[in-house]
DNA sequence: CGGCAGGTGCGGA
DNA sequence: TCCGCACCTGCC
């Protein structure tokens, strides 16, 4: 299926449309499944009040949480195509990342058009099954081939139960994740707050994210993770990690309108 | 040409 | 639990 996805509603009263291409075989029960789906990779069904309440009061960050209200942990992929995105951010720089993508997409995708769009749908784990570790390295994805590779069979085996994952405690689907080759402490974090919507406890800063927060929260060049991770999870409670991503998307955002020297300096492209 | 990038697994303290 | 190290590749 193709969708397209259509802002019909305001802040106040949010409402969207949902178009679906297909090619045959959308049936009544399947648009029900699909928007059981949807509501819950884009977290629709959050309930933010609580959060807005006590973000709209904090000293230092409330025009930011405000400038983003609504935002929430989402994304549209499935766990593994969530998973395999995680282990191409590895270690690399984000053109590059781009590079490793195209390539894999273009050799093992699907190409689909729908809505005058061109677009690469991932292939499944029992498809990347059957491509051997040296094809992966002929397209450059280094020592990733093999974070790849045991990915796809512990998905194709059946080893990890995305639904049962979306059930589990914070602590539990952490320890799933990071028992799978190639999920460490930065990658199950992405996964934890993109594709299961926890917000809570702030468990691991990347070094790279750490100097971000550092000159956002202190000033300074370069504060201890322990520091950092301590005093967001002793402000923000139950919401630590949400509201960390508040401020760290923000920042980004303000990228995009003023030169701010100190991040430039942090990011590569 | 060494250093490093939106880390991770592994072996050893 | 924590630490140091190797690791593909491409860009600076």
């Amino acid at each position: 299926m193709g969708l397209r996805v259509e802002n019909l509603g305001t802040s106040a009263r949010p409402s969207i449309r949902i178009v679906v291409f297909h090619d045959g075989g959308f049936e009544d029960g399947t648009k029900r499944e699909l928007r059981d789906e949807l509501a819950w990779r884009f977290h629709l069904d959050a309930d933010l009040r609580e959060f807005d309440r006590r973000m709209r009061v904090d000293a230092r960050f409330a025009p930011v949480f405000r400038r983003w209200r609504g935002m929430r942990g989402s994304n549209p992929y499935t766990l593994y195509e969530l998973m395999i995105v995680g282990a191409l951010l590895q270690n690399a720089t984000v053109r590059r990342t781009v590079q490793m993508t195209e390539a894999l997409l273009h050799a093992f995708g699907t190409q689909v058009r729908f809505d005058r769009r061109a677009l690469f749908a991932m292939w499944t784990p029992a498809e990347l099954c059957r491509v051997s570790e040296h094809q992966l390295r002929e397209l450059k994805v280094g020592y990733r081939a093999k974070m790849i590779k045991r990915l796809s069979a512990a998905f194709a085996a059946g080893e990890v139960d995305e639904f049962k994952l979306r059930a589990m405690d914070h602590e539990s689907a952490r320890r799933e994740l990071m028992a799978l080759y190639g999920v460490g402490p930065e990658t199950a974090r992405i996964l934890l707050g993109s594709a299961f919507h926890y917000h809570s406890m702030v468990r691991h800063i990347a070094p790279w994210e750490g100097k971000i927060y550092s000159r956002l929260f202190y000033n300074r060049r370069m504060v201890a993770e322990s520091r950092i991770r301590d005093d967001l999870n002793r402000r923000y409670g139950a919401y630590a990690s949400l509201a960390a991503s508040y401020i760290f998307e923000d920042v980004f955002w303000r990228r995009r309108h003023e030169h701010i020297a100190w991040l430039e300096k942090e990011i590569r492209l």
